[in-house]
DNA sequence: TTGAAAGCGTTACCAA
DNA sequence: TTGGTAACGCTTTCAA
C-alpha cells in the first residue's frame, strides 16, 4: 500500500528555467511558446524552440498538472482486457478521447476486485481528467459511489442506477428477445436456451428475452433451459454432446446460446458427432460477436453489442461532466445490440 | 498537439493544509502520518487519520511526484491491444511491479506510429518511473533511440540490438524449428511450411527454423513453402481448400504454420472437404497459442510463447534500470518458445 | 515527536 | 510582446 520506490534519475532534466536561461528569456515566454506560440513573437519563438532541442528539454506534465489544474488525461479501469468487448469500448473511447485533445490510459482489474480498488484509487490520486469504468460483474453499488471530490466517472456495461453517475449499457433483455425472435422468424419452434449461471445477470436477462419473444408466439413456440456451469467453449461441448446423442424427436430445432463459445462448443460436438444439419435440423444462434464465433467451421450467427459505440458515449458523457461540472445531468444510456445473421441460422449465402 | 482540456473542478479539493488544519497539526506531520506512519504517534497519527476521512482527502498524486521527484507507476505501450500475446506480456509485467510497488498503466498503439509516438511521449512527460515497449513491427529504429534524458525503456518482442535499451525477445527461429522437428518426429516426412508474407521478420525467422530442422534430416524430408497474404483464418482456409483438392500423392502429410489463424482455417477447409484424417494423413501446427486454437473442432498443436515470462523479464530489467540508472547494464534476453502438442498432432490422447 | 519553511517545475497574472 | 513572481500541493530538511 504505502509503495515507495525511488527514482531520482542521475543527472537533472532540463526545465523550462534552463530553456529560459540558454535562450535569454523569461520563463513565462518558454511557457507561451509551449502553450499559445502565437503570443511570441516569430524571432524569439524561434530562439527559445532552438534552445528546448538543443537541451532534449521534456515538459514535466506532473508539475504541469499541477500548476494548472489541468489534466488532459482519461483513465479507463477495465474488469478484464482480454475480453475483446472491453477493448472494442476502448476504441470507441479513444477515438472520442483524441479528437478532444484527451489521452486515453487502461488499467486491467484483472477480475479482482482490490486491483479495481487501487486502479481507481490511483486515476484519483492522479488528479485525471475523468474516470471510464467497466466494473467487474458484482461490484456495482461499490462502483456507482464517488466520493464526494471524486473525479468525474461513467460507468460501462451496467446501469450504474445512481444519480450521481452517468452510465452505458446495452439491453441484454432486448439481445435475446431478437436472438429468439430470429430462430422464430427462421420457422423454428422447438426452442432451448442454454446458459450459464443464472447468476450472471447479463445471461438471465439475456433468457428473460428469449421468454418474452416466446410468449409472445403464443404458445406455438417451446423453450427449453439448459444452464451451464460456465461460458466455456467446453461447456457448450458438454450441451452440444447430450444434443447429439439425443433421439431425433427430442432435438430441439434452434438454440439460443448466452455466448458465442458455449454455441461454439455446441456446434463442434453437433457437427462431430451427428448427422443434423445447420441450420436447416438445428440452428444456433450465439451472443457477443466474438471473433471465435465467425472463425468457426460453420460460422455462428450471434448477437453483436456495439461496443466501440458504448465507449464513444461514454467518453462523450464523461467530456461533458468534466468541461461543465455544474450543469452536467447525469444519464444512463442504453444501447440496442443486432443480430449478426450468418450460416449457423441462415446457411450458406452471404456472411 | 497542443491540446487544452480544461478541468478545473468546481470547489477545491481538500489539501495537505486542510488535514493538517483541522486535526492541529504540521503539514509536515500529516505527510509523515502518509509515508512513514511509524514516525509519527499513535494519537497524532489517528487525529489526522480522522481529519483525512471526514474531508475526503486524496492525495495529489502530481504534487506528490513534483515535490519528490519520484514516481510509482510504469507505462506500457502496446502495439495492439487486441492481441492477446501482448496481453500475457502486461500481465507478468504487472504482477513484477505490482511486487515492487509499482503500477502498470497501459496504452494502446492500436498498429499507428504517430499514436505509439504520441504515448511515448505523454509517459515522459508524465515522468513515469519506467516505460515498457512493445513496438510496431518496423518502427524498432525509433523505438529503441532513447532522448538524453528519457525515462528507462525495455523494449519488449524484439531486439533492440542497443546498447542504451534492454530488450525481451523470444527466439522465432528456434520456435519453427521446434515445430518442424516435432512433425519430424512424428515421422512426416513431406512438409510445407504455410507462412504470411515474408516481409514479416517473425514469420521468415520461423521459416528458416523450419528449413533448419529439415536441413538436419539429411535429405530425408522435403519442405515446400506457401506464401499467404495475410495471417487470417481466411489466409487459411483458402491454402487448406487448394490441399483438399489436391491428388492424394500431392498432399503434404505435415503443415507448419506461421500462426494460429492459419492453421485453423487449414484445418476447417481440409476436414469439411476431403476424407484426410487428422493427424493420421496429415498432420497440422501452428504457432502463437492462440485461444482459437485451442478452441478449434479439432485442438491445434501449437507454439507457445512465453508472453507472461517476458512480461515479468521485461519489467524486471526496467525496475533494476530505475533503481540502479549508474550501475545498470542493458541487456538483451531472448527467450525459448516451446511446443504445446494437441490433437492436430499427436491425436486424441490427452492435451 | 513535531513544526516551520524551502523547494519541485510549471502556469498565470500583472506590470513593464 | 516580454519579464518577474506568486501560487499549485506535496516532500523533505532542519530546528525546536
Amino acid at each position: 500500500m504505502t509503495a515507495s520506490q525511488s527514482t531520482r534519475r542521475s543527472g537533472r532534466e532540463p526545465s523550462i528555467a534552463d530553456v529560459a536561461r540558454l535562450a535569454g528569456v523569461a520563463q513565462g515566454t518558454v511557457s507561451n511558446v509551449l502553450n499559445r506560440p502565437n503570443k511570441v513573437s516569430e524571432k524569439t519563438r524561434l530562439r527559445v524552440e532552438r534552445a528546448i532541442d538543443s537541451l532534449g528539454f521534456v515538459r514535466n506534465g506532473t508539475a504541469r498538472g499541477l500548476a494548472s489544474g489541468t489534466r488532459t488525461t482519461i483513465g479507463f479501469v477495465i474488469a478484464d482486457v482480454s475480453n475483446s468487448f472491453f477493448l472494442d469500448m476502448a476504441r470507441g473511447a479513444e477515438e472520442v478521447a483524441q479528437l478532444a485533445g484527451n489521452t486515453l490510459l487502461l488499467a486491467n482489474s484483472d477480475m479482482d476486485l482490490s486491483k479495481q480498488g487501487a486502479y481507481l484509487n490511483l486515476f484519483d490520486e492522479e488528479r485525471v481528467a475523468g474516470i471510464l469504468l467497466a466494473p467487474l460483474p458484482r461490484s456495482l453499488h461499490h462502483a456507482a459511489s464517488v466520493r464526494p471530490h471524486g473525479r468525474p466517472r461513467v460507468i460501462l456495461n451496467a446501469d450504474s442506477g445512481s444519480t450521481q453517475v452517468c452510465s452505458v449499457a446495452v439491453d441484454n433483455e432486448l439481445g435475446g428477445y431478437l436472438a429468439t425472435r430470429h430462430l422464430i422468424e427462421l420457422g423454428k419452434r422447438n426452442l432451448v436456451f442454454v446458459g450459464g449461471p443464472e447468476t450472471l445477470i447479463p445471461i438471465r436477462d439475456r433468457h428473460r428475452g428469449a421468454e418474452r419473444a416466446v410468449i409472445e408466439a403464443h404458445g406455438e413456440v417451446r423453450l427449453d433451459f439448459i444452464p451451464t456451469h460456465e461460458v466455456r467453449v467446453e461447456d457448450g461441448r458438454k450441451v452440444g454432446h447430450s444434443i447429439a446423442a439425443r433421439e431425433r424427436a427430442d432435438v430441439p430445432d434452434g438454440i439460443v446460446a448466452g455466448a458465442d463459445l458455449l454455441a461454439l462448443g455446441m456446434l463442434q460436438s453437433i457437427v462431430s458427432e451427428s448427422d443434423l444439419r445447420i441450420p436447416d435440423d438445428i440452428a444456433i444462434i450465439g451472443y457477443d460477436n466474438n471473433r471465435s464465433a465467425w472463425d468457426s467451421i460453420v460460422p455462428i450467427s450471434t448477437v453483436s453489442q456495439p461496443g466501440e459505440e458504448m465507449g464513444r458515449n461514454a467518453a462523450r458523457l464523461l467530456l461533458e461532466e468534466v468541461h461543465a461540472p455544474g450543469t452536467h445531468i447525469h444519464q444512463h444510456i442504453v444501447l440496442e445490440p443486432t443480430v449478426v445473421a450468418r450460416q449457423s441460422t441462415i446457411g450458406p449465402r452471404k456472411n
